[in-house]
DNA sequence: GTTCTAGAAC
DNA sequence: GTTCTAGAAC
């Protein structure tokens, strides 16, 4: 059974026993012996993972912690391994990591010892050896529209076994993963590349796995997390995010077949704001299951015209309760309201809607 | 948000 | 046996 360790580099303290797939919290305290008020409490979290070899280490407090110098922002992690550096806070208090085989009682390695099991170590979650690459080639093969699939959200990059120290990974670890995968679109809105319109107040993408023919999120600069952060102040940029979305399906050369809608989902699982603009062909190799559907096909999907006068009326925007049961409805034609009994099955009756 | 897969449904 | 979904992991 290997075991980690967290090494001071500068000897400062007795090394600390990372526990597998258990969170530790340090930072200033008597176990680091961390004294410097720029070091919080809880400065990092971390987490060793013994059959993948490495610690995942997230900052939680605001100073920098960094590994190999390269600081993580205050929420965001990194995979480290043996060889690497990280700095409790402000390139200062160094540590290594260490992974070792336990030496049993009789002398052997790996042996389990009695009660010592438990089901999370042994059977590990996470699938071993997988290394994700984007999927870019696959996206675009799939459909042309899909656009790019650069790794905004959803990619993150894990390393193979037979290569478990190389640094590049690591490097790479660190960009990809700066960000929770929710925070993707504040990413691709930022990507020249994925803008197809910007103006002072919003820029237009393509959303990367577009649900529909065509499917563009209109995004404002403004950092406005949700709905729910919305305030009367907003009214204007909204009617012009709608503006813009509209602008969008005129542009389009599909616009005289396709019919399109505009709105908000109810609960998004990406964080900032971003109006849907999506025609309502619904096909694309993108829409896989009922998630998918019901969102934007029951009152999940929230009409931009709906949240605007939402918002005039009563100076900000609520979400009504029993949304989320929304999503696990049956699945049911947007155009002729048949239910469909499987998504592959609803995916073929939608053909027959389709414009000749 | 997507991917992956166990196991339910057929 | 295969297809499909739901839930966990990221």
């Amino acid at each position: 059974m290997p075991f980690c360790l967290l090494l001071s580099e500068d000897d400062s303290h007795k090394p600390i026993r990372l526990p597998h797939l258990q969170t530790v919290i340090l930072g200033r305290g008597p176990e680091t012996k961390i004294k410097d008020h720029k070091c919080s409490r809880e400065q990092v979290e971390l987490r060793a993972d013994h059959n993948e070899g490495y610690v995942r280490v997230k900052q939680l407090g605001v100073n920098p912690t960094s590994v190999d110098f390269v600081a993580l922002g205050k929420g965001n992690q990194v995979k480290m391994r043996i060889g690497q550096k990280l700095h409790m806070v402000n390139q200062l208090y160094p540590y290594t990591v260490s992974f070792k085989e336990e030496v049993s009682a009789d002398g052997n390695k790996g042996s389990k010892r009695p009660h010592q099991e438990n089901s999370e170590e042994e059977s590990p979650t996470q699938r071993p050896g997988t290394y994700k690459v984007p999927k870019s080639a696959s996206t675009e093969k799939a459909r042309d529209q899909c656009g790019r699939a650069d790794g905004a959200s959803g990619l993150h990059r894990q390393p193979s076994p037979s290569q478990p120290l190389k640094k590049e990974l690591s490097i790479i670890d660190k960009k990809v993963n700066s960000g929770h995968w929710n925070q993707g679109l504040k990413v691709s809105m930022q990507d020249p590349s994925m803008q197809v319109y910007k103006d002072e107040r919003v820029v237009v993408i393509q959303d990367k796995y577009p649900k529909a023919r065509h499917h563009w999120l209109v995004l404002p600069w403004e950092s406005i997390s949700s709905l729910k952060a919305l305030q009367a102040e907003h009214r204007d940029l909204l009617v012009h995010m709608q503006n813009v979305g509209n602008k969008m399906v005129q542009q389009c050369p599909d616009a005289s077949r396709l019919h399109f809608r505009l709105g908000y989902h109810a609960i998004p699982s990406m964080s900032h704001v971003h109006l849907h603009v999506i025609s309502q062909d619904f096909d694309s190799p993108c829409l896989k299951n009922k998630k998918h559907w019901n969102s934007f096909t029951t009152d999940y999907f929230i009409e931009s015209q709906d949240v605007i006068e939402m918002l005039e009326r009563t100076g900000n925007v609520s979400v009504k309760e029993g949304m989320a049961e929304l999503l696990k409805l049956p699945l049911r034609c947007h155009v002729c309201h048949k239910e469909q009994s499987t998504i592959p099955k609803l995916k073929e009756h939608l053909k027959c809607h389709l414009p000749t």
